[in-house]
DNA sequence: TAATATATGTCAGCAATACTGACTACATAA
DNA sequence: TTATGTAGTCAGTATTGCTGACATATATTA
């Protein structure tokens, strides 16, 4: 057999802390901005979700975050009573209710952004764009299944 | 300036929205399974953390996972409890608490990472040995900060 | 057109996860 | 001995998530 090293379980395992890791420390870094804004956990993984997908339906939004649409319902409600998030009527399907960042949201998104932002560059620029790339690359895999 | 596409804002921001699904999607994976031992998100983040950290202490497991220890005292007790984390006193280090999953402990976080594997391994198997590799490194180097 | 299905919203209650503040016990360090 | 560091605990509260039931509007099908 091809010793395919980077498959080995214990590589696998050591991946799968790793991610956790990062995600814990990405989305810790904004927290004092958010709390500013009254704003927790769940409206930042719902401000960045919308802001990667404008114009998407409520539907996809609880199948992304993997929440009900009575948790979602509550977080929404909020931005969008504070002018965060617009809907709009769909277009071809009437009942759909498609989500976008006003003006407001886009600029807090921003300052959000700009917060994640940093420790993202930092690391990227300890690597070469092909490295960059294929971190992408990956991480596209590991949704797409 | 040279044109360094792979810093760009967009591309920063998509990257980050692609950490949050992946994470999503790799860590609820495993619903079942934690549910079946009647285990949550913080149950499931925690023995991730010790089976990666074997003999690592309290404040640092509060440190990683970003929680108060009012918090991860309530569950800790629990996985204790059930005979899934052991504790023992620190040797050098009376004061310290080193934290350990038991046989029990090593079991089910296998049953969960067999799950969370597949995912993995599938994107994986669609990659070569070079881009996991700067896949891990990429990560370690964003937690790094 | 009438019946059915789908997308979204809402109400009520409950469970899990996380927070703050205050306090204790014990071990180490100054 | 006194001060500091590590861990544990109690009480109360906030946030995030769940289930079940039901309502409304729109789209699709018979």
């Amino acid at each position: 057999m091809n010793d395919f090293l980077y498959l080995r379980e214990n590589n696998i395992k050591e991946i799968i802390e790793l991610m956790l890791e990062a995600y814990t420390e990405s989305y810790s870094d904004p927290y004092e901005i958010l709390k500013k804004n009254s704003f927790g956990r769940a409206h930042h993984r719902l401000i960045c979700t919308v802001n990667a997908n404008p114009g998407m339906k409520v539907a996809d939004l609880i199948k992304k975050l993997k929440i009900t649409k009575q948790s979602l319902s509550r977080v929404l409600q909020e931005l969008i009573k504070d002018k965060i998030i617009s809907q709009s009527k769909g277009k071809i399907d009437g009942r759909q209710r498609l989500l976008h960042l006003t003006e407001k949201g886009e600029k807090i998104s921003e300052e959000i952004f700009s917060i994640q932002k940093e420790r993202i560059l930092k690391a990227f620029k300890e690597c070469d764009s092909q490295e960059v790339l294929n971190f992408k690359k990956v991480l596209k895999k590991i949704i797409n299944n």
